[in-house]
DNA sequence: GTCTATATCCCGATAGAC
DNA sequence: GTCTATCGGGATATAGAC
């Protein structure tokens, strides 16, 4: 069974992988209204009879790279935090993956998932799916945040599934803010912050950090 | 006044006025490339012919829709912070404006901003406008921000500029989670965010500050 | 300036050969 | 499953009467 079957069945797969990597690519750049079927199935190197056969429709196919994304992207994106040592290195690689756009495709996911915000605004079935996405993501790094922030020895603004909400969108608001007026976000305004929004000590501006008490520096005198 | 030029100058102009409020509800409601001229025109009470008129084209139609804003959104989003009177109270109204969905003409603006934002992420034109009104709006919170920091004795994370750039990213943020998920931002959250990012003494995150918790309203059993 | 009518184009989706 | 060919619809933009 395995001489035909695997032909034949990876021809279909790489057809199916194809089709995605293009499609994630096009929409990427262009948006998923500019971009055509023909024009996802012939950066495939395929036609777009191959689109309709394995996903049916145009959404079908955007729900496909949905689901495709669940697994990967954003775990991804919070994994390689470990491997730095120092807390506000840590915090700092954190807004390296999300910002940076040197690499094709990181610099791709948040125009995308931007663009699928907006849609899911408007469009319900996409809207269950990157909630879903959304949460699961949200719960994931929240696991992660806690164990950080007790790691460290910081005292965040909120309990860890709420704080991260607001890492989130902080990071999510400075992506957008970047790619529209990139000398508008210094590398070290993320770490500020995050290191603001997760309490740690260290990073404080232009007061040095006495040690008594870590979120709360001093009140000034006046009123 | 002069009879025919009233009539005549006035039609144009109120025809003009039409045809943009009618853009700004239809495109903020389903998108800019989901409207068509067409639609766009009768809305109005007018025909197609009217907009390429008046604007040359559906692109000349968004521009000077953003032109117009220019002077108006953003600069009132913030005025009305001045009004209330406790610090916290002050950032829950901030927040409030962001996300207030029930009226229909504030709920209008964040979704349009957000989708002005990925195509000025595409369209170099777009892209212009956009990133000098971005740039305004955040000359003019710095502005604000500064003098509230001070006159309340917070001790931000950031110089006013790049902490304007913070508070916006954030809101941004949460406003865009909020509509894809309400119940993963309570109305809190945001206070606590920003609270940080300003330094603000008093919220911290479980800790019963005296009475400043004004802004809150009751939370409806979720779901 | 505004309307009606229309030219031109392109998209999503389907039908049928292979 | 994939390709070629095509249908039907709707979009932007233009032409010309008024």
């Amino acid at each position: 069974m395995e001489r035909m079957a695997r032909t034949q069945g990876e021809r279909k797969a790489e057809t199916r992988a194809r089709l995605l990597a293009a499609a994630a690519e096009l929409f990427a750049d262009q948006g998923v209204d500019a971009v055509s079927v023909d024009a996802v199935a012939e950066a495939a190197g395929r036609t777009s009879g191959a689109v309709y056969a394995h996903f049916g429709s145009k959404q079908g196919l955007l729900l496909a790279l949905l689901d495709l994304w669940k697994d990967s992207v954003l775990t991804v994106l919070l994994a390689e935090v470990a491997v730095t040592d120092s807390p506000a290195g840590q915090l700092g690689a954190v807004w390296a993956n999300v910002s940076d756009t040197s690499d094709r495709e990181s610099a791709r996911w948040p125009v995308l998932e931007h663009e699928l915000w907006l849609r899911a605004a408007r469009d319900p079935e996409v809207a269950d799916v990157v909630r879903v996405r959304n949460a699961e993501a949200l719960r994931y790094s929240a696991r992660r945040i806690d164990a950080w922030t007790s790691s460290v020895g910081a005292t965040p603004a909120a309990p860890p599934e709420e704080l991260a909400v607001l890492i989130k969108a902080l990071l999510t608001g400075l992506a957008l803010q970047k790619r529209l007026d990139p000398d508008t976000v210094p590398d070290d305004l993320a770490l500020r912050g995050l290191a603001a929004l997760v309490g740690l000590p260290t990073a404080d501006d232009h007061r040095a950090s006495d040690r008594s008490t870590s979120t709360r520096p001093d009140r000034p005198p006046s009123n």
